[in-house]
RNA sequence: GGGGCACUAGCUCAGGUGGUUAGAGCGCACCCCUGAUAAGGGUGAGGUCGCUAGUUCGAGUCUAGCGUGCCCCA
């Protein structure tokens, strides 16, 4: 027999048990060694310096129900995980529990132990993130996960570098950064972002003397004085009306003004590396403010830089790295640049080239780590890969992969590659994948590696100092070996060269880190060439929207120019781009809002299913979520429970088959064609939804397959059980039974391996039992029971076309629908269900639709309670008919002249049209441009029931129900008063389902007559044996509908 | 400032290729069932589909503009 399950289920602790499970029994080892086609997946490595959020947990799941799903299709699915460890974030943590800021202090609290802190620092939620993974079930092998840190994946990405520097991809410029000058350091936009403090700057509108132009000076606007000593040019919008006031009384377009030369107001030094102080026309320039003319000091603004690059003039930067002005600013030498603002604004006045001086207040950015702190713009010299080069392959790319939602690809993603700018790889950071490249100290000359096995070709002692380290300390990692300190120690010399090759001191973005892991995870090419090959492309991947300009970018530019010959699309084919999760207020999750609930709370007071349900119903790709406990809630209520209940339901019944015999897999099972409409038709909406469901996966629509699976289960339990109940503990008819039995249990092993990629510890509890090794092998199925230990091990289900049959699934959707139009019909007419009915009248417009009704010509008279159902010769008495047209059939036909014939179908008499068209098959409608004669397809017939009727229309349909209770009626209706009287007396005393009764019952009259009218049937339905009239002193006195009763339960 | 997405019932959300009665769940109201019972079910109320123009015989759906919110970037 089965396990019994109680209706009451705790589906955590079943998790728990699932959990133990799995681990006892190496399934996931099973799955993921299981043979087959491969479908290969890469895991966005996360940074687990962090807790994990419920937009973790969406990214886990929505990776695992993919993955699962191409499991029990029969792929082998590898699933290695991956860890994100270098970067700026991580260094942050770092100083923070050090107390320490900027570059000086880490260099003065050491660099090597400062590495080390990071390692720490790294994994220390990686016991929490464990925790959420194996507890929300993803599975992922997290033994085995790629490290970005370690040193045969960072010599993979050296390779990866060593190319493209060979390939000219790789070199060095100014790029304008957010600098904080106290701290030595630029800042992340992140950090940056959290600096913004509101301030009074001074802006001063400022007069360059035009050259050739005696008397006539432009005037530009700056809110940075300071860099006015730097400047480099003007800015004009081209196609702005410029005025030349008070000498000259004209405008000129902006254009006229481009290459006029002028006089900077400070001449300490000259702009080097091509011409500078004249006029460039920009797109950026704004005529909002200022005067419309912009002053541009490129070392100290990132448009500024761009413009003046790109019309070849000079660069000068007169602000140190520390932020003071250098000597050769004679007045100012030494100061803080912004901090001399004031004065320069008195030596501008005094120079006469003040116009106009006044306060602006704006938001300003000042360090996150020391507000007293302004940060600058400021150009660092800074190492680029050059994307723009190839930016249009990365776009043919692009074109060939599978976004879901598909408005990425030409959207965000695709507006981001077309604006594309070279990508500023380095970082003047500790804790990163060092730049491989080493310069000749004496030639210049550049050298990039691409391996610690090519460095020790060139020098065999280069790695001395960091082993003469992990001498003194053995607990040295091993993967430090390519880090700072120890790798800027590494240096070599070249017989016949002069100099000595010196590395420089950058090491790289972290997300060149992640983008490489297609590769680096295995140690490619040094390593797993074949294994790389095989795994290569991906055929999915899944993270976030805010991954668009981070990973997704990354995996793809460096794939691009690394694997030109490769086919696109590459790394990945399909990528699912999941939106954010929010709070209640649509506000992003955030740890220093703390506005989200810990998700393993969710997990512990809901089940792993619940909160993996609640996100795969509540969340669309590409969309942002309001993702809140309730969802939780309603998931394990709406979903869960209602699947848990058809379960219990079934094994309860199914332990209960005989006496003493339970109903088993063993036990024969009548072919399809034997078994009733019912069964035949909750196997097709099976069949149907397996079908819908495989689509929707293999198109990455999980959302969409859900709902699939949840109104599927809504007809299951609705439906199908709901009117099969009966039969599960009928005496009379075994044929029937046993096809009950087995039509459910079909059902019900097949709907746990549908919801397994989803739902996988109640799907698992559910197939184990319903399948277990033992009953499988003691039905002859031993192959099977081996093979199944799990659910996951299981083959996800498939198309049946012995199942299949859509005429029936129409036909018990409109038989439902009458069955919700008669419902209706008995509402508005206070009409209790209990009252039986004599009739109910159907009136449909076509002969098929008859047909379809008839055919569950029972399940509507039980479920309205009449006594028969008949279909009207008269439909004209009961209903109005009102022809439309078809829209989309007469719209390409009839044109302009639509609304017209809708118009004059609507005044004619409907049912007279009817008539004709039924007797005639067509109808004619004069329309200006002449007679048309329209057919059947091309019109569609509303039904409108009539006034004095109870009647109900539904979807074209109508009901009409006969309300006249004859005295036969009542006496069945109150013969099911009685009958439900007695249940709850049974429901009251507890006692048990198949519990046999004696009844007494005690009454005059009208209910007399009644019960011994419908004595036997009452009897059967109750279990009693005897049904009997007879006065008992402890019977329970009640009345119904105003005439006394008795009744006295005893057990038989 | 640039780019992207969204705006549909009180709430959370669905609504291929335009087709004239716009759906679901929750919540609410009324009711039923009592052999799935500390469960289950029925019916109903509730929406000018953000606004304004336009294209079209026909627009929640297409186009443009505007508004609001969010995300990414500056």
């Amino acid at each position: 027999m089965f396990a019994p399950v109680s209706p009451q289920v705790s589906f955590p602790s079943l998790d728990a048990k699932i959990l133990a499970q799995w681990e006892e029994q190496k399934i996931f080892q099973r799955v993921a060694e299981r043979e087959g086609p491969p479908f290969v997946f890469y895991e966005g490595p996360p940074t687990a310096n962090g807790m994990p959020h419920a937009g973790h947990v969406l990214t886990r799941v929505m990776k695992d129900v993919f993955l699962r799903y191409r499991s029990m299709c029969g792929y082998r699915v590898p699933r290695r995980a991956g860890w994100d460890t270098h970067g700026l974030p991580v260094e942050v943590e770092v100083e923070k529990e050090l107390g320490i800021n900027g570059r000086a202090a880490i260099a003065e609290y050491g660099v090597e132990a400062f590495s080390k802190k990071c390692i720490d620092s790294v994994f220390r939620y990686i016991g929490e993130w464990r925790k959420m993974t194996n507890r929300i079930g993803f599975w992922v092998d997290l033994d085995d996960a790629y490290v970005t840190f370690h040193k045969r994946y960072v010599e993979s990405e050296w390779w990866a570098l060593k190319r493209l520097f060979d390939e000219g991809l790789l070199y060095q410029d100014y790029k304008v950064v957010w600098w904080w000058a106290q701290g030595g350091t630029a800042l992340s936009s992140g950090e940056v972002g959290q600096g913004y403090k509101e301030v009074d700057d001074p802006s001063v509108m400022v007069r360059f003397p035009v050259k050739g132009h005696e008397g006539t000076s432009f005037l530009a606007w700056t809110t940075t004085p300071w860099t006015l000593p730097s400047n480099v040019a003007l800015a004009v919008k081209a196609d702005a009306s410029y005025a030349t006031v008070k000498l000259e009384d004209e405008t000129k377009p902006g254009s006229a003004w481009v290459g006029a030369e002028y006089v900077a107001p400070f001449d300490y030094a000259k702009p080097e590396g091509g011409p500078a102080h004249r006029v460039i026309a920009a797109a950026f320039v704004e005529l909002g403010s200022g005067s419309g003319m912009v002053h541009l000091a490129p070392a100290f603004g990132e448009d500024d830089f761009r413009a003046c690059k790109a019309e070849g003039l000079g660069f000068l930067q007169l602000v140190q790295p520390d932020g003071t002005f250098p000597p050769e600013v004679t007045d100012f030498a030494g100061r803080f640049c912004k901090e001399a603002d004031r004065d320069i604004i008195r030596l501008l006045k005094k120079k006469g080239l003040l116009f106009k001086e006044e306060v602006y207040r704006h938001e300003y950015p000042f360090s996150w780590r020391r507000m007293s702190d302004p940060l600058i713009q400021y150009a660092r010299t800074s190492w680029f890969i050059k994307t723009t080069r190839e930016i249009h392959r990365a776009q043919e790319n692009n074109q060939a992969v599978n976004w879901e939602p598909s408005h990425i690809k030409d959207g965000r993603f695709g507006q981001f590659l077309a604006g594309n700018v070279d990508w500023a790889l380095s970082r003047e950071r500790f804790w990163g994948t060092p730049l491989p490249i080493w310069i000749n100290d004496v030639t210049g000359k550049r050298v990039a590696v691409g391996s610690a096995a090519e460095i020790l070709e060139k020098n065999p002692n280069a790695f001395d100092h960091f082993h003469a380290a992990k001498a003194k300390d053995p607990s040295l990692a091993e993967d430090l070996m390519v880090h700072k300190p120890w790798i800027d120690e590494v240096t070599w010399t070249v017989p016949g060269e002069e100099g000595v090759y010196r590395r420089v001191p950058e090491v790289i973005d972290c997300w060149f880190d992640s983008g490489c892991m297609p590769f680096a995870q295995l140690g490619y090419p040094h390593h797993n060439k074949e294994e790389f090959e095989k795994t290569f492309p991906a055929d999915f991947i899944t993270e976030a929207v805010d991954q668009t300009r981070g990973w997704f970018y990354s995996l793809m530019m460096i794939s691009t120019l690394l694997f030109e010959k490769e086919g696109y699309p590459h790394p990945f084919r399909n990528c699912v781009v999941l939106g954010l999760l929010t709070d209640e207020k649509g506000l992003k999750y955030s740890k220093s809002l703390k506005n989200y609930t810990d998700p393993l709370k969710l997990m512990d007071d809901f089940g792993g299913d619940a909160v993996r349900w609640a996100l795969y119903t509540n969340t669309v790709p590409g969309q942002n979520t309001r993702f809140f406990e309730g969802a939780v809630r309603d998931a394990a209520r709406e979903f869960l429970l209602k699947v848990w209940n058809v379960y219990s339901f079934f094994v309860t019944y199914a332990n209960l088959y005989e006496k003493d015999a339970p109903w088993t897999p063993e036990h024969a099972r009548p072919a399809l064609a034997e078994r009733s409409d019912l069964d035949r038709w909750v196997l097709a909406e099976l069949d149907f939804t397996v079908r819908k469901v495989r689509e929707e996966l293999d198109g990455y629509t999980a959302h969409q397959a859900v709902k699939r699976i949840t109104s599927f289960v809504d007809a299951l339990s609705n439906w199908y059980v709901r009117r099969s109940r009966s039969r599960f503990w009928a005496e009379g008819d075994a044929a029937d039974k046993q096809a009950a039995f087995a039509t459910l249990y079909e059902v019900l092993v097949e709907l746990s391996r549908l919801v397994a990629p989803f739902v996988p510890f109640v799907a698992e509890a559910m197939h184990g039992n319903l399948c277990s090794p033992e009953g499988l092998s003691r039905a002859g199925r031993l192959a099977e029971a081996t093979a199944h230990a799990s659910v996951h091990l299981a083959p996800f289900p498939a198309a049946d076309d012995a199942r299949r049959d859509d005429a029936l699934r129409e036909s018990v959707a409109l038989a439902r629908q009458l069955v919700t139009a008669g419902n209706r019909v008995r509402n508005e007419a206070k009409l209790k269900v209990r009252q039986p009915l004599g009739e109910a009248i159907v009136v449909v417009a076509s002969d098929d639709e008859r047909a379809a009704i008839e055919r569950f010509s029972d399940a509507i008279r039980e479920e309205l309670n009449v006594v028969s159902l008949s279909f009207t010769t008269e439909p004209a008495k009961y209903v109005d008919f009102q022809l439309l047209p078809n829209f989309p059939k007469l719209g390409p036909r009839l044109g302009k002249e639509l609304p017209l014939c809708k118009k004059l179908l609507g005044e004619a008499d409907g049912s007279k049209l009817h008539a004709e068209l039924s007797a005639s098959g067509t109808i004619t409608v004069t329309l200006p441009s002449g007679p048309v004669v329209l057919g059947p397809e091309e019109l569609q017939v509303r039904l409108q029931a009539k006034e004095g009727f109870a009647a109900a229309s539904e979807a074209g349909r109508v009901v009409v129900l006969d309300t006249h209770v004859t005295p036969e009626l009542r006496k069945m209706g109150l013969a099911r008063e009685v009958t439900s009287k007695i249940q709850r007396v049974r429901k009251d005393r507890d006692l048990p389902y198949d519990a046999r009764i004696v009844v007494t019952w005690d009454a005059e009259g009208e209910l007399a007559e009644a019960l011994f009218e419908h004595g036997p049937s009452i009897a059967a339905e109750v279990l009693a044996v005897r049904f009997e009239r007879g006065a008992n002193a402890n019977a329970e006195r009640s009345d119904v509908d105003g005439a006394p009763l008795g009744v006295h339960v005893a057990l038989a």
